[in-house]
DNA sequence: CCAAATTGTTTTAAGCATAAAATGTTTTTG
DNA sequence: CAAAAACATTTTATGCTTAAAACAATTTGG
């Protein structure tokens, strides 16, 4: 809610056609908050991941796509889901199926398309970076009630449906 | 709090020594949660930047420390605010300093240590996109009420106090 | 005072990430 | 059916990011 002194030029014309030089300084700082607390879990569990497993959480976060795809997915679904770059992917897979985690291969109906799956190798160690994985994350969200943890959900929800809003604006 | 049929073997020998298989799928799920906003949201606004000023985020979130800070700051207190590692921050700086935007010297009394300013180019130019940047950010948590935020605000702060324990309990 | 620890920064090596252009494939459409 | 549009992926160029080691300067404790 402007204060009444940056709200006196609303006064001289039309209301909704004037300019008025709004304070969203709330918004920014809890975009700066959010930020901030994605990064320290972001950096503890990357932290975590390659001292006890000596892997990189892009390449944890690819696997657990993967986790949940039993029949494979084509790499611009990972792409989709991770949100990151195509490019991006295809050195991603690259490095995994080089070490063995990963099974790649061209759709037999569509020659555009790259199917990769977990190899055997892969889903083993997958599972059990998952289970501790979990177990940090329960960790780092221990001092949230579960009634936290549910509103959290909520607005967070509510946000990313509203900043989808805005992204798509932007796009038309 | 786990189903019946998971606590039969907390019955067998001291109840605080046995490990029951907990459910941590919701501390899971909200992590999740909030990595997408973030990923949505810093997306959105790296391309925005990009598009409008031709600047990386990474070099916008650099100036914004800066502008808050007059007298300068020192590399390592500019990893320690932006939560990224030293060797970063050095390359960042060594490319705003290059087109200008950045004023860099050896400290006085310290010789270990550069204090890095804003010149008055960048502040100009810095000043200009954090305006505009400022109403993106209102724009994408536009659907979010003010008792929303508020209540963000708060479950984020408590998000980030459980993480930070967390955090410090491993490195102990 | 001086060796040892600490602090601040840079370097190194590897990997991650993006946007944009290029390549090859399939689908659409005039 | 052929040209054009759309699609999936890769390549390219550039920049970001990290962890660890190296380096340099200061502080500390014997």
């Amino acid at each position: 809610m402007p204060a009444v002194s940056d709200c006196i030029n609303m006064l001289d014309s039309e209301t909704k056609a004037v300019e008025t030089p709004e304070d969203h300084a709330e918004e920014l700082r809890l975009w700066l908050r959010l930020l901030t607390c994605t990064t320290l879990i972001e950096g503890e569990v990357r932290g975590r991941l390659r001292q006890r497993f000596d892997v990189t959480l892009p390449r944890f976060d690819l696997m657990a796509q993967l986790d949940k795809a039993p029949d494979g997915m084509t790499l611009s679904d990972v792409s989709k889901r991770m949100m990151v770059s195509n490019g991006n992917v295809t050195g991603l897979v690259e490095r995994l199926v080089e070490s063995g985690h990963l099974d790649r291969r061209t759709s037999e109906t569509d020659r555009r398309v790259q199917v990769i799956r977990l190899t055997k190798l892969g889903r083993g160690e997958f599972r059990k970076m998952a289970a501790e994985h979990e177990t940090w994350i329960a960790d780092l969200f221990a001092d949230l009630t579960p009634k936290d943890v549910r509103e959290l959900m909520r607005l967070l929800a509510k946000t990313k449906a509203s900043a989808q809003k805005s992204a798509g604006r932007r796009r038309t």
